[in-house]
DNA sequence: TTGACATGCAGGCATCTACCTGCATATTAT
DNA sequence: ATAATATGCAGGTAGATGCCTGCATGTCAA
């Protein structure tokens, strides 16, 4: 997994719709999904692009159409490695803080 | 929580060092957290005030010191907003890919 | 008080990003 | 075959980003 090209590809609000929107249903072409995007065709390819050299989005070409599905893998590996391991620490890294503010009172 | 901040927060390396950094050693300051970057301390000032925009960081001053904390609350709504609601149809998404898939060969 | 230390603030610069337009290619339908 | 449709590819531009340097401010210690 390339956390950079994951989190880059998620850090656009378009590119986020565009998950939203193949969560919604599964392996849409490219102009089903320009139709809900207010920008050029061309524009929603590149995001597209991004998405899909994140690893976040597969395609297959049906004819002249390209279908894309969403590959929820890359978001699990996010997890595990940026969300997990803090989310482990939480009770004690609120706790230091904590803390440091009641040590700062006195 | 600002999904757009925290995925351009985390959307950089130095920045997921510093969340790291943090993450061994809570409560850093400033000072302390350079000396594993390679990059002027005004860089790293920049680098932890987006961290701390996206609200993934909080600070205490003491002194003349700064000191750094992890936040691990908007992670966690990270996952359940982005991470949690894939997973869930992670097997039916990764169906519709191989079911189109197979069409394909017929 | 004065010098050392930790951090803040402002401006400049190269690169990246997200958008666009214009044109090319490939597939389907008449 | 030809027209319509779906997508690909190649620049071009305004604004964001990440880095720097130089200087200012605030705090501690001798």
């Amino acid at each position: 997994m390339d956390a950079d090209k994951v989190f880059k590809a998620l850090g656009d609000p378009t590119r986020r719709k565009l998950l939203d929107l193949l969560c919604e249903k599964n392996g849409q072409t490219l102009g089903q999904l320009c139709e809900n995007l207010e920008m050029a065709r061309q524009s929603a390819t590149q995001h597209l692009g991004i998405l899909e050299a994140a690893n976040l989005v597969s395609t297959v070409k049906r004819g002249r159409e390209k279908l894309h599905f969403i590959n929820p893998v890359p978001l699990h590996e996010v997890y595990e490695r940026w969300v997990r391991k803090f989310e482990r620490q939480r009770l004690s890294l609120l706790h230091d803080l904590k803390k440091e503010l009641e040590g700062d009172e006195q």
